[in-house]
DNA sequence: CACTGCATATCGCAT
DNA sequence: ATGCGATGTGCAGTG
Protein backbone atom coordinates (compact mmCIF):
# COMPACT_ATOMS: atom_id res chain seq x y z
CA UNK A 1 0.00 0.00 0.00
CA UNK A 2 2.14 2.89 -1.37
CA UNK A 3 0.23 5.69 -0.19
CA UNK A 4 -2.25 4.23 1.99
CA UNK A 5 -2.51 5.35 5.91
CA UNK A 6 0.69 2.78 6.84
CA UNK A 7 3.91 5.20 6.76
CA UNK A 8 6.63 2.65 5.57
CA UNK A 9 9.83 3.71 6.28
CA UNK A 10 11.59 3.95 3.37
CA UNK A 11 15.34 4.64 4.21
CA UNK A 12 17.87 4.32 7.03
CA UNK A 13 18.79 8.03 8.57
CA UNK A 14 22.30 7.73 7.05
CA UNK A 15 20.97 6.77 3.39
CA UNK A 16 18.07 9.56 3.79
CA UNK A 17 21.31 12.31 5.43
CA UNK A 18 23.29 11.43 2.45
CA UNK A 19 20.20 11.69 -0.03
CA UNK A 20 19.60 15.04 1.61
CA UNK A 21 23.19 16.60 1.25
CA UNK A 22 23.04 15.22 -2.05
CA UNK A 23 20.32 17.15 -3.10
CA UNK A 24 21.70 20.31 -1.64
CA UNK A 25 24.53 20.09 -3.37
CA UNK A 26 22.44 20.19 -6.65
CA UNK A 27 20.56 23.30 -5.42
CA UNK A 28 17.08 21.09 -5.12
CA UNK A 29 13.42 21.20 -3.78
CA UNK A 30 13.71 18.72 -0.33
CA UNK A 31 10.36 17.57 1.15
CA UNK A 32 10.33 15.13 3.53
CA UNK A 33 7.16 13.43 6.07
CA UNK A 34 9.16 12.01 8.94
CA UNK A 35 9.17 11.64 12.33
CA UNK A 36 10.76 14.88 14.25
CA UNK A 37 11.26 16.84 17.06
CA UNK A 38 12.13 20.73 17.11
CA UNK A 39 13.70 23.62 18.74
CA UNK A 40 13.89 26.98 18.69
CA UNK A 41 16.04 29.19 20.08
CA UNK A 42 15.91 32.75 19.19
CA UNK A 43 14.22 36.35 20.52
CA UNK A 44 11.98 33.60 21.71
CA UNK A 45 12.59 30.09 22.53
CA UNK A 46 10.07 27.11 21.25
CA UNK A 47 9.99 23.39 21.22
CA UNK A 48 7.25 20.63 19.82
CA UNK A 49 7.53 17.15 20.38
CA UNK A 50 8.16 14.41 18.48
CA UNK A 51 5.63 13.92 15.72
CA UNK A 52 4.67 13.42 12.24
CA UNK A 53 5.22 16.49 10.25
CA UNK A 54 6.41 17.82 6.95
CA UNK A 55 9.82 19.41 6.38
CA UNK A 56 10.60 21.65 3.81
CA UNK A 57 14.26 22.68 2.80
CA UNK A 58 14.23 25.03 -0.18
CA UNK A 59 17.43 25.93 -2.05
CA UNK A 60 17.23 29.46 -0.47
CA UNK A 61 18.06 27.81 2.23
CA UNK A 62 14.43 28.63 4.17
CA UNK A 63 13.48 25.54 6.31
CA UNK A 64 9.78 24.58 7.21
CA UNK A 65 7.92 22.14 9.25
CA UNK A 66 4.59 22.37 8.88
CA UNK A 67 1.52 20.49 11.44
CA UNK A 68 -1.20 19.24 9.68
CA UNK A 69 -3.41 22.59 10.20
CA UNK A 70 -2.89 26.02 9.85
CA UNK A 71 -1.30 28.40 7.13
CA UNK A 72 1.70 28.86 9.05
CA UNK A 73 4.41 26.10 9.68
CA UNK A 74 4.76 25.17 13.00
CA UNK A 75 8.55 26.24 12.90
CA UNK A 76 10.51 27.53 10.65
CA UNK A 77 14.00 29.52 9.71
CA UNK A 78 13.71 32.16 6.97
CA UNK A 79 16.44 32.23 3.52
CA UNK A 80 18.66 34.06 5.32
CA UNK A 81 19.93 31.20 7.62
CA UNK A 82 23.01 28.77 7.12
CA UNK A 83 21.71 24.66 6.78
CA UNK A 84 24.13 22.46 8.67
CA UNK A 85 22.79 18.90 7.97
CA UNK A 86 24.20 15.69 10.40
CA UNK A 87 23.51 12.66 11.65
CA UNK A 88 23.71 11.62 15.60
CA UNK A 89 22.33 9.28 17.70
CA UNK A 90 20.71 7.83 14.29
CA UNK A 91 18.82 10.79 13.86
CA UNK A 92 19.34 12.98 11.36
CA UNK A 93 19.46 16.90 12.60
CA UNK A 94 19.21 19.85 10.56
CA UNK A 95 20.00 23.09 11.88
CA UNK A 96 19.02 26.42 10.26
CA UNK A 97 21.05 29.30 12.26
CA UNK A 98 20.56 33.03 11.45
CA UNK A 99 23.11 34.53 13.46
CA UNK A 100 21.41 34.35 17.51
CA UNK A 101 18.13 32.73 15.86
CA UNK A 102 18.95 28.61 15.70
CA UNK A 103 16.42 26.04 14.58
CA UNK A 104 17.07 22.76 15.06
CA UNK A 105 15.04 19.80 13.68
CA UNK A 106 15.99 16.05 14.40
CA UNK A 107 14.23 13.69 12.29
CA UNK A 108 13.94 10.05 14.08
CA UNK A 109 12.72 8.55 10.99
CA UNK A 110 11.98 9.48 7.56
CA UNK A 111 9.29 7.90 5.89
CA UNK A 112 8.80 9.30 2.57
CA UNK A 113 11.36 11.92 0.16
CA UNK A 114 10.56 14.31 -2.78
CA UNK A 115 13.29 15.33 -3.77
CA UNK A 116 13.71 17.61 -7.53
CA UNK A 117 14.99 20.64 -9.45
CA UNK A 118 12.67 23.82 -9.50
CA UNK A 119 12.24 26.00 -11.84
CA UNK A 120 15.17 28.98 -12.29
CA UNK A 121 12.54 31.21 -11.09
CA UNK A 122 8.77 31.35 -10.59
CA UNK A 123 7.02 34.71 -10.78
CA UNK A 124 3.71 35.63 -10.00
CA UNK A 125 1.50 38.75 -11.38
CA UNK A 126 -0.83 40.25 -9.14
CA UNK A 127 -3.60 43.33 -9.57
CA UNK A 128 -5.17 45.04 -6.94
CA UNK A 129 -2.37 46.13 -4.09
CA UNK A 130 -2.18 49.28 -2.44
CA UNK A 131 0.30 50.55 -4.71
CA UNK A 132 -2.19 49.68 -7.90
CA UNK A 133 -4.37 52.39 -5.96
CA UNK A 134 -1.84 54.84 -5.50
CA UNK A 135 -1.20 54.76 -9.07
CA UNK A 136 -5.14 54.90 -10.39
CA UNK A 137 -5.44 58.09 -7.80
CA UNK A 138 -2.69 59.69 -9.27
CA UNK A 139 -3.62 59.34 -12.92
CA UNK A 140 -7.40 60.26 -12.13
CA UNK A 141 -7.23 62.70 -8.58
CA UNK A 142 -10.97 62.38 -8.87
CA UNK A 143 -11.32 59.17 -7.46
CA UNK A 144 -10.98 61.31 -4.01
CA UNK A 145 -12.53 64.45 -4.67
CA UNK A 146 -12.52 67.28 -8.00
CA UNK A 147 -10.07 70.23 -7.72
CA UNK A 148 -6.85 68.05 -6.43
CA UNK A 149 -3.54 69.38 -7.82
CA UNK A 150 0.29 69.10 -7.68
CA UNK A 151 0.03 65.51 -6.44
CA UNK A 152 3.06 64.05 -4.83
CA UNK A 153 3.66 60.38 -4.29
CA UNK A 154 5.20 59.07 -1.00
CA UNK A 155 6.34 62.25 0.16
CA UNK A 156 8.71 61.85 2.73
CA UNK A 157 8.50 63.85 5.99
CA UNK A 158 10.41 63.60 9.03
CA UNK A 159 8.06 60.97 11.03
CA UNK A 160 7.50 59.26 8.20
CA UNK A 161 6.19 59.01 4.37
CA UNK A 162 2.82 60.59 3.19
CA UNK A 163 1.01 58.13 0.10
CA UNK A 164 -0.03 60.71 -1.85
CA UNK A 165 -0.30 64.49 -0.53
CA UNK A 166 -1.72 67.08 -2.85
CA UNK A 167 -3.36 70.96 -2.73
CA UNK A 168 -7.05 71.17 -2.97
CA UNK A 169 -9.38 73.56 -4.83
CA UNK A 170 -8.14 75.84 -2.00
CA UNK A 171 -4.99 75.38 -2.18
CA UNK A 172 -5.48 73.52 0.89
CA UNK A 173 -2.81 70.95 1.94
CA UNK A 174 -4.16 67.42 2.23
CA UNK A 175 -2.81 64.09 2.92
CA UNK A 176 -4.32 61.63 1.34
CA UNK A 177 -3.49 57.62 3.02
CA UNK A 178 -4.60 54.46 1.28
CA UNK A 179 -5.59 50.97 2.69
CA UNK A 180 -6.46 47.99 0.46
CA UNK A 181 -8.43 46.54 3.64
CA UNK A 182 -10.93 47.73 5.76
CA UNK A 183 -9.55 51.06 7.80
CA UNK A 184 -9.08 50.41 11.63
CA UNK A 185 -7.85 52.28 14.38
CA UNK A 186 -4.21 52.16 13.42
CA UNK A 187 -4.70 53.50 10.16
CA UNK A 188 -6.03 56.92 11.20
CA UNK A 189 -3.31 56.83 14.35
CA UNK A 190 -0.42 56.67 11.20
CA UNK A 191 -2.88 59.54 9.34
CA UNK A 192 -2.98 61.56 12.63
CA UNK A 193 1.16 61.13 12.84
CA UNK A 194 1.17 62.31 9.46
CA UNK A 195 -1.00 65.49 10.08
CA UNK A 196 1.01 66.48 13.30
CA UNK A 197 3.95 66.03 11.85
CA UNK A 198 3.44 68.17 8.65
CA UNK A 199 1.54 70.47 10.61
CA UNK A 200 4.88 71.03 13.07
CA UNK A 201 7.10 71.11 10.67
CA UNK A 202 5.59 73.48 8.34
CA UNK A 203 3.19 75.43 10.35
CA UNK A 204 0.18 74.63 8.07
CA UNK A 205 -2.96 72.35 9.35
CA UNK A 206 -3.66 70.01 6.05
CA UNK A 207 -7.01 67.97 5.70
CA UNK A 208 -6.31 64.38 6.60
CA UNK A 209 -8.34 61.87 3.69
CA UNK A 210 -8.32 57.93 4.94
CA UNK A 211 -9.32 55.97 1.43
CA UNK A 212 -10.36 52.61 1.68
CA UNK A 213 -13.06 50.17 0.79
CA UNK A 214 -14.70 50.45 3.98
CA UNK A 215 -13.76 51.59 7.29
CA UNK A 216 -14.62 50.12 11.16
CA UNK A 217 -16.81 51.99 13.56
CA UNK A 218 -14.57 53.38 15.77
CA UNK A 219 -12.25 54.23 13.06
CA UNK A 220 -15.03 56.15 11.39
CA UNK A 221 -15.69 57.92 14.64
CA UNK A 222 -11.50 58.74 15.28
CA UNK A 223 -12.33 59.93 12.05
CA UNK A 224 -15.15 62.36 12.95
CA UNK A 225 -13.58 63.51 16.37
CA UNK A 226 -10.11 64.73 14.52
CA UNK A 227 -12.55 65.49 11.59
CA UNK A 228 -10.20 63.93 9.23
CA UNK A 229 -11.97 62.75 6.20
CA UNK A 230 -12.98 59.08 4.76
CA UNK A 231 -12.98 58.07 1.00
CA UNK A 232 -14.79 54.97 0.03
CA UNK A 233 -12.41 53.09 -3.09
CA UNK A 234 -12.30 49.75 -4.10
CA UNK A 235 -8.90 48.43 -4.77
CA UNK A 236 -10.48 45.81 -7.86
CA UNK A 237 -12.88 48.46 -9.22
CA UNK A 238 -10.49 51.02 -10.19
CA UNK A 239 -8.29 48.78 -12.49
CA UNK B 1 17.27 6.89 -10.16
CA UNK B 2 14.38 7.06 -7.57
CA UNK B 3 15.20 10.93 -6.10
CA UNK B 4 17.03 12.24 -8.65
CA UNK B 5 16.71 14.68 -11.01
CA UNK B 6 14.59 13.19 -13.67
CA UNK B 7 11.46 13.76 -12.29
CA UNK B 8 9.42 10.57 -12.65
CA UNK B 9 5.57 10.53 -13.44
CA UNK B 10 4.30 7.91 -11.05
CA UNK B 11 0.73 8.04 -11.85
CA UNK B 12 -1.56 9.20 -14.23
CA UNK B 13 -3.95 12.62 -13.06
CA UNK B 14 -7.19 10.50 -12.64
CA UNK B 15 -4.98 8.51 -10.59
CA UNK B 16 -3.76 10.94 -8.72
CA UNK B 17 -7.32 12.31 -8.74
CA UNK B 18 -9.11 9.28 -6.76
CA UNK B 19 -5.74 8.97 -4.65
CA UNK B 20 -6.27 12.63 -3.26
CA UNK B 21 -9.79 12.23 -2.78
CA UNK B 22 -9.68 9.35 -0.63
CA UNK B 23 -6.79 10.36 1.03
CA UNK B 24 -8.95 13.86 1.58
CA UNK B 25 -11.40 11.47 3.04
CA UNK B 26 -9.05 9.72 5.61
CA UNK B 27 -8.40 13.50 6.85
CA UNK B 28 -5.09 12.84 5.53
CA UNK B 29 -1.63 15.16 4.49
CA UNK B 30 -0.98 15.34 1.31
CA UNK B 31 1.77 17.06 -0.68
CA UNK B 32 2.68 16.52 -4.15
CA UNK B 33 5.12 17.29 -6.59
CA UNK B 34 3.12 18.70 -9.31
CA UNK B 35 3.30 21.01 -12.31
CA UNK B 36 0.82 23.60 -11.95
CA UNK B 37 -0.58 26.75 -12.77
CA UNK B 38 -2.59 28.99 -10.49
CA UNK B 39 -5.27 31.54 -10.70
CA UNK B 40 -6.17 33.32 -7.00
CA UNK B 41 -9.29 35.79 -7.20
CA UNK B 42 -10.61 37.16 -4.02
CA UNK B 43 -9.53 40.62 -2.91
CA UNK B 44 -6.38 40.84 -5.43
CA UNK B 45 -6.04 39.03 -8.55
CA UNK B 46 -2.68 36.86 -9.33
CA UNK B 47 -1.65 34.70 -12.11
CA UNK B 48 1.51 31.82 -11.71
CA UNK B 49 2.53 30.28 -14.94
CA UNK B 50 2.74 26.02 -15.02
CA UNK B 51 5.44 25.08 -13.14
CA UNK B 52 6.84 22.67 -10.99
CA UNK B 53 5.91 23.07 -7.26
CA UNK B 54 4.65 21.74 -4.11
CA UNK B 55 1.11 21.44 -3.34
CA UNK B 56 0.15 20.85 0.38
CA UNK B 57 -2.89 20.34 0.98
CA UNK B 58 -4.14 19.93 4.83
CA UNK B 59 -7.02 18.44 6.83
CA UNK B 60 -8.35 21.08 7.70
CA UNK B 61 -8.44 22.78 4.05
CA UNK B 62 -5.95 24.84 3.68
CA UNK B 63 -4.30 25.08 0.28
CA UNK B 64 -0.69 25.97 -0.29
CA UNK B 65 1.45 25.60 -3.14
CA UNK B 66 5.18 26.65 -2.62
CA UNK B 67 7.91 28.19 -5.26
CA UNK B 68 11.70 27.32 -4.64
CA UNK B 69 12.40 30.39 -2.52
CA UNK B 70 10.93 31.98 0.30
CA UNK B 71 9.03 31.48 3.64
CA UNK B 72 5.62 32.39 2.06
CA UNK B 73 3.98 30.19 -0.41
CA UNK B 74 3.71 31.87 -3.81
CA UNK B 75 -0.30 31.17 -3.33
CA UNK B 76 -3.06 29.91 -0.79
CA UNK B 77 -5.93 29.48 0.63
CA UNK B 78 -6.92 29.57 4.13
CA UNK B 79 -8.26 26.95 6.57
CA UNK B 80 -11.54 28.38 6.03
CA UNK B 81 -11.94 27.71 2.41
CA UNK B 82 -13.94 24.73 0.82
CA UNK B 83 -12.27 22.14 -1.06
CA UNK B 84 -13.30 21.04 -4.47
CA UNK B 85 -11.42 18.69 -6.58
CA UNK B 86 -12.38 18.08 -10.49
CA UNK B 87 -10.40 16.10 -13.09
CA UNK B 88 -11.19 17.83 -16.69
CA UNK B 89 -9.28 18.10 -20.02
CA UNK B 90 -6.45 15.43 -18.23
CA UNK B 91 -5.80 17.89 -15.41
CA UNK B 92 -6.36 17.95 -11.52
CA UNK B 93 -8.18 21.00 -10.21
CA UNK B 94 -8.09 21.66 -7.02
CA UNK B 95 -10.41 24.56 -6.15
CA UNK B 96 -10.16 25.94 -2.71
CA UNK B 97 -13.34 28.41 -2.17
CA UNK B 98 -13.75 31.02 0.46
CA UNK B 99 -16.69 33.26 0.26
CA UNK B 100 -15.63 35.11 -2.99
CA UNK B 101 -11.66 34.27 -2.39
CA UNK B 102 -11.02 31.68 -5.34
CA UNK B 103 -7.97 29.96 -5.81
CA UNK B 104 -7.92 27.28 -8.41
CA UNK B 105 -4.47 24.87 -8.95
CA UNK B 106 -4.75 23.22 -12.01
CA UNK B 107 -2.17 19.99 -12.20
CA UNK B 108 -1.15 18.77 -15.84
CA UNK B 109 1.20 16.51 -14.44
CA UNK B 110 1.92 14.74 -10.71
CA UNK B 111 5.24 13.42 -10.24
CA UNK B 112 5.23 12.16 -6.75
CA UNK B 113 2.87 12.37 -3.58
CA UNK B 114 3.00 12.24 -0.18
CA UNK B 115 0.01 10.97 1.97
CA UNK B 116 -0.39 10.33 5.94
CA UNK B 117 -1.94 10.05 8.54
CA UNK B 118 -0.96 13.35 10.67
CA UNK B 119 -1.09 13.35 14.64
CA UNK B 120 -4.58 14.44 16.12
CA UNK B 121 -3.08 17.28 18.08
CA UNK B 122 0.36 18.96 17.59
CA UNK B 123 1.04 21.71 19.97
CA UNK B 124 4.09 24.29 20.80
CA UNK B 125 5.32 25.64 23.47
CA UNK B 126 6.82 28.93 23.34
CA UNK B 127 8.28 31.28 25.82
CA UNK B 128 9.19 35.11 25.54
CA UNK B 129 5.73 36.37 24.21
CA UNK B 130 4.74 39.50 24.96
CA UNK B 131 1.98 38.29 27.11
CA UNK B 132 4.99 36.68 29.21
CA UNK B 133 6.31 40.21 29.66
CA UNK B 134 3.01 41.58 30.80
CA UNK B 135 2.65 38.57 33.59
CA UNK B 136 6.59 39.30 34.52
CA UNK B 137 5.50 43.05 34.93
CA UNK B 138 2.46 42.45 36.90
CA UNK B 139 4.45 39.80 38.93
CA UNK B 140 6.95 42.62 39.73
CA UNK B 141 6.17 45.71 38.89
CA UNK B 142 9.41 47.40 39.93
CA UNK B 143 10.62 46.13 36.31
CA UNK B 144 9.22 49.52 35.11
CA UNK B 145 9.37 51.37 38.29
CA UNK B 146 8.86 51.47 42.13
CA UNK B 147 6.01 52.64 43.59
CA UNK B 148 3.19 51.15 41.35
CA UNK B 149 0.32 50.54 42.41
CA UNK B 150 -3.38 48.89 41.24
CA UNK B 151 -2.22 47.43 38.20
CA UNK B 152 -4.51 46.85 35.90
CA UNK B 153 -4.08 43.82 33.17
CA UNK B 154 -5.58 44.42 29.36
CA UNK B 155 -7.84 47.97 30.87
CA UNK B 156 -10.19 48.53 28.42
CA UNK B 157 -11.15 51.95 27.24
CA UNK B 158 -12.92 53.51 24.40
CA UNK B 159 -9.85 53.87 21.92
CA UNK B 160 -8.68 50.27 22.88
CA UNK B 161 -7.11 48.26 25.68
CA UNK B 162 -4.28 49.35 27.52
CA UNK B 163 -1.72 47.22 28.28
CA UNK B 164 -1.09 47.59 31.61
CA UNK B 165 -2.78 50.46 33.61
CA UNK B 166 -0.98 51.69 37.07
CA UNK B 167 -0.88 54.71 39.55
CA UNK B 168 2.59 55.73 40.17
CA UNK B 169 3.83 56.83 43.86
CA UNK B 170 2.22 60.26 43.12
CA UNK B 171 -1.02 58.41 42.67
CA UNK B 172 -0.76 59.78 38.63
CA UNK B 173 -2.29 57.62 36.05
CA UNK B 174 0.14 55.57 34.08
CA UNK B 175 -0.41 53.64 30.60
CA UNK B 176 2.27 50.79 29.63
CA UNK B 177 2.71 49.89 26.17
CA UNK B 178 4.31 46.41 25.55
CA UNK B 179 6.33 45.39 22.71
CA UNK B 180 8.27 42.51 22.59
CA UNK B 181 10.63 43.48 19.46
CA UNK B 182 12.11 46.87 19.07
CA UNK B 183 9.93 50.28 19.66
CA UNK B 184 8.86 52.15 16.59
CA UNK B 185 6.90 55.47 15.27
CA UNK B 186 3.74 53.06 15.25
CA UNK B 187 3.53 51.68 18.67
CA UNK B 188 4.06 55.49 19.75
CA UNK B 189 0.82 55.94 17.64
CA UNK B 190 -0.90 53.52 19.79
CA UNK B 191 0.82 54.96 23.00
CA UNK B 192 -0.22 58.15 22.25
CA UNK B 193 -3.50 56.95 21.09
CA UNK B 194 -4.46 55.51 24.39
CA UNK B 195 -3.35 58.56 26.72
CA UNK B 196 -5.65 60.88 24.48
CA UNK B 197 -8.13 58.28 25.09
CA UNK B 198 -8.25 58.39 28.53
CA UNK B 199 -7.92 61.89 28.71
CA UNK B 200 -10.71 62.87 26.49
CA UNK B 201 -12.37 59.63 28.78
CA UNK B 202 -11.04 60.52 32.19
CA UNK B 203 -9.93 64.17 31.87
CA UNK B 204 -6.75 63.50 33.83
CA UNK B 205 -3.63 63.03 32.19
CA UNK B 206 -1.68 60.55 32.50
CA UNK B 207 2.03 58.97 31.82
CA UNK B 208 2.51 57.37 28.79
CA UNK B 209 4.84 54.30 29.10
CA UNK B 210 6.85 52.24 26.27
CA UNK B 211 8.10 48.94 27.29
CA UNK B 212 10.05 47.14 25.07
CA UNK B 213 13.88 45.57 24.41
CA UNK B 214 15.18 48.64 22.35
CA UNK B 215 13.84 51.46 20.67
CA UNK B 216 14.39 53.35 17.07
CA UNK B 217 15.53 56.54 16.79
CA UNK B 218 12.68 58.31 15.55
CA UNK B 219 10.34 56.59 17.80
CA UNK B 220 12.61 57.64 20.85
CA UNK B 221 12.38 61.33 19.03
CA UNK B 222 8.36 60.89 19.24
CA UNK B 223 8.50 59.69 22.84
CA UNK B 224 10.44 62.81 23.61
CA UNK B 225 8.48 65.16 22.03
CA UNK B 226 5.20 63.92 23.44
CA UNK B 227 6.51 63.87 26.97
CA UNK B 228 6.14 60.21 26.93
CA UNK B 229 8.80 57.73 28.42
CA UNK B 230 10.77 54.53 27.42
CA UNK B 231 11.60 51.70 30.04
CA UNK B 232 14.11 48.99 28.18
CA UNK B 233 12.93 45.02 29.41
CA UNK B 234 14.35 42.27 27.16
CA UNK B 235 11.39 39.44 27.00
CA UNK B 236 13.80 36.43 27.62
CA UNK B 237 15.64 38.06 30.71
CA UNK B 238 12.72 38.37 32.95
CA UNK B 239 11.61 34.61 32.81
C1' DC C 1 22.57 49.08 8.51
C1' DA C 2 18.35 51.21 10.53
C1' DC C 3 13.75 52.09 9.77
C1' DT C 4 9.11 52.46 7.74
C1' DG C 5 5.16 50.33 5.95
C1' DC C 6 2.62 46.72 3.00
C1' DA C 7 0.72 41.97 3.12
C1' DT C 8 -4.38 37.91 -0.59
C1' DA C 9 -0.76 39.18 5.87
C1' DT C 10 -2.71 35.06 9.56
C1' DC C 11 -4.45 34.19 13.96
C1' DG C 12 -6.46 34.57 18.59
C1' DC C 13 -9.60 36.69 21.52
C1' DA C 14 -13.18 39.59 23.07
C1' DT C 15 -17.56 41.96 22.20
C1' DA D 1 -19.72 38.61 12.47
C1' DT D 2 -16.79 42.69 13.78
C1' DG D 3 -12.73 44.54 15.27
C1' DC D 4 -8.40 45.15 17.83
C1' DG D 5 -3.79 43.75 18.52
C1' DA D 6 0.27 40.30 18.47
C1' DT D 7 3.28 37.70 15.38
C1' DG D 8 9.74 34.20 16.28
C1' DT D 9 5.31 38.23 11.71
C1' DG D 10 8.25 38.29 6.48
C1' DC D 11 9.72 41.34 3.07
C1' DA D 12 10.71 45.26 -0.09
C1' DG D 13 12.11 49.78 -0.45
C1' DT D 14 14.49 53.87 1.12
C1' DG D 15 18.09 56.69 3.24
Amino acid sequence: MRYGSDILNDDSITDSANKLVNARAKDMMIIMCCNCSVVYNGSVESNIDKAVRTVILKPDNTLLVHSSTDYKPINWQKSSSEIIVDVKDDSLIIKAIDGSDELIVTCYEVYKSIHYKPPEDDSKTIIGTEEDMHNSIIEKPSLIENGLSNLEHEKEISVGSIDIFAYDKNDTPVIIEVKRRKAQLKHVDQLHRYVEGYKDEFGITPRGILVAPTISNSAQNAIQQKSYEFCKLEPLSII
